[in-house]
DNA sequence: TCTTCTACCGAAACCGCTTTCGAAGTTTCG
DNA sequence: CGAAACTTCGAAAGCGGTTTCGGTAGAAGA
């Protein structure tokens, strides 16, 4: 169908190759694949020949025979999130430079919508499936019996004979403490969103381990509630009323340190100098444009995106997919706001 | 390959459901397909062994005869930005219901890498193809050679033969314009971003023309240089400086707003009792979490994407696509930053 | 010169499905 | 009761590739 466009140029096929090279298909496609006993010559003039019609397989032809698509879907529960994002592009990036291409489904964090989506995949005969949590906490699997590999990435799945690939927030609390009591900060509070949000609990514990390792006590309590910057604003005056002598904030997340940041300023506390403040996710329209720019914790999504793609292609050759849940470093990123620029 | 898990179960063709109900494949397709003369009681028989064996057929060996895949191309230049998300999922959104599935492709904004991907898009025989700007100026276009429907979104083409959907730009600055002076202002300054981008320069000249409808002018020449915070800051710090008496910023984008906010507070000014403040993009991250929050002009981008998702669709069922550059009215969001909250 | 290897090529089967077209079986009608 | 008109089904071709396997021609060996 579609002659939607007067140009449109009838796909060439290899038929169409091998007549031009003056060979049987059989032979053109062994010597396009380099399979097979085909004499250097006639390889050449095939090429050729592929190359002057610029020839391109029909991957659905192929598909059919080896049984592969060269697909694979990505199932992501939450297309809002800015966290899926570096993630997709890192998956795509991976497989871009492959053969394999992207099926994209969203399904609206809705557990029937993400049925649906996952049969429409598999009904594609898709190689393997990655899925996208929308956050840290562990997501219901799958299950096991599915026909492709699966790889979790962001929220792990809750069945450990499931491979999961995601940040390891504990240590991303635990690095941000280091980095303030290496600043030589000793009176440190933590602000934190939404505690029913396993993020908000593993960076509070990484914080508190860190701490306890130095001998130092966190300054008042862990005070969470919100992901939002109003929040983080009044966490914070909070903080300063209670414990006027505080150095240092660790904020839950970088929106919650700019609220901080904002409270600090109207507070007329200098930053860094008086409070070092540190986010956590590194998001760029946070912390480039906050005043001063704010140190934070990088989980390296488009990392974790590309890690994924890299195990469902092992298992795709073969590879037995190690399961479990494999967590990924973050990055510490030092800017203006624990750090005086010089 | 992929006997990955344990009860990998082979797919099931049509001819084991041909066998279970003891007719031919060929009746058995017909059947499923409501096609060609079946007797009801055959058919009945068929659809009931499908059922019993979760026969799903394979899109790949339908694909190969029909020419159609039932999948559609999302080419992008760009996956950092965060205009491309909505519209994404706008498309797949519109797609996600029917049949559709979406392939994702970023190239990085590279056109070598573009070419690339389209090629390998085409070689799938995707059924359409959506092309997703990174900004809103128009952008080189892919061909009129091509197989299938292509729709530009977000940027359009700069070829009138190609359809292209985008959001109006110099309409967003005329009603930014319009609201303020609906609340009474008159002394109105415009900042904006980058004047290399055509979104600044529509937005510009649709200030300029609601002013002039209304037999007001500008306060001082427009302020244009890059879609920051820190420049939203430094210039609206001039505007105070210059025209002390302003009552009211237009800002080029939610960003240089909420960089606007913070020189206007740090300066004493009240928003909006004093100056009112308005941006473009209605990004959730600035404008709800900004003070007060921001009043902005949003562009409905999952419109925009749902809308080309349902030309391609139309295109496909034979439709022809009308050519040339459709506009989409944006949305005016009022929020704190104009008018004060009761 | 005649056999025996090689090296190279092509016919044909096949992947899973759709579609055409002819062969049955059934019914209707003269 | 036989012919015509339906109805219902299946054999087979084909979509665009890959792969097996047998055939042919030229080279090497006897």
């Amino acid at each position: 169908m579609s002659t939607q466009t007067p140009g449109a140029p009838r796909a060439v096929t290899l038929s169409d190759v091998a007549r031009l090279a003056g060979v049987s298909v059989a032979t053109a496609s062994k010597a396009l694949n380099g399979r097979g006993d085909v004499a250097a010559r006639t390889r050449v003039r095939v090429r050729e020949a592929a190359e002057q019609l610029s020839f391109v397989p029909n991957p659905m032809a192929q598909g059919l025979l080896a049984g592969r698509t060269g697909t694979v879907g990505l199932l992501t529960s939450d297309l809002q999130g800015r966290f899926v994002l570096p993630i997709l592009m890192g998956a795509e990036d991976a497989f871009g430079a492959g053969q394999v291409n992207v099926f994209l489904c969203d399904a609206r964090g809705d557990a029937i919508r993400e049925q649906y989506q996952l049969k429409a995949l598999l009904s594609r005969r898709v190689d393997g499936l990655i899925v996208v949590g929308s956050r840290t906490d562990a997501r219901p699997s799958l299950g096991q019996d599915l026909p492709v590999p699966v790889v979790y990435v962001y929220g792990p799945s809750v069945d450990p004979a499931d491979t999961s690939l995601v940040s390891d927030n504990v240590a991303a609390g635990r690095m941000a403490a280091e980095h303030l009591l290496s600043c030589g900060r000793t009176r440190i509070a933590h602000v934190t969103g939404d505690p029913g949000y396993a993020a908000a609990r593993d960076r509070a514990r990484g914080v508190r381990e860190a701490l306890a390792d130095a001998g130092v006590e966190l300054v008042g309590d862990v005070l969470a509630s919100e992901w939002s910057e109003a929040w983080g604003r009044s966490a914070s005056s909070v903080v300063l009323d209670r414990t006027p002598d505080v150095d240092a904030i660790v904020c839950g997340s970088d929106q919650i340190a700019r609220g901080a940041l904002d409270t600090l300023r109207d507070a007329g506390r200098a930053v860094p100098e008086d409070v070092a403040v540190i986010g956590f996710d590194n998001w760029d329209a946070m912390v480039e444009q906050s005043r001063p720019r704010l140190s934070s914790l990088d989980p390296n999504l488009m990392g974790l995106g590309r890690a994924a793609a890299q195990q469902v292609f092992a298992a795709l050759d073969g590879e037995r997919l190690s399961p479990g849940v494999h967590t990924q470093e973050p990055r510490l990123v030092i800017r203006g706001s624990t750090v005086a620029s010089r």
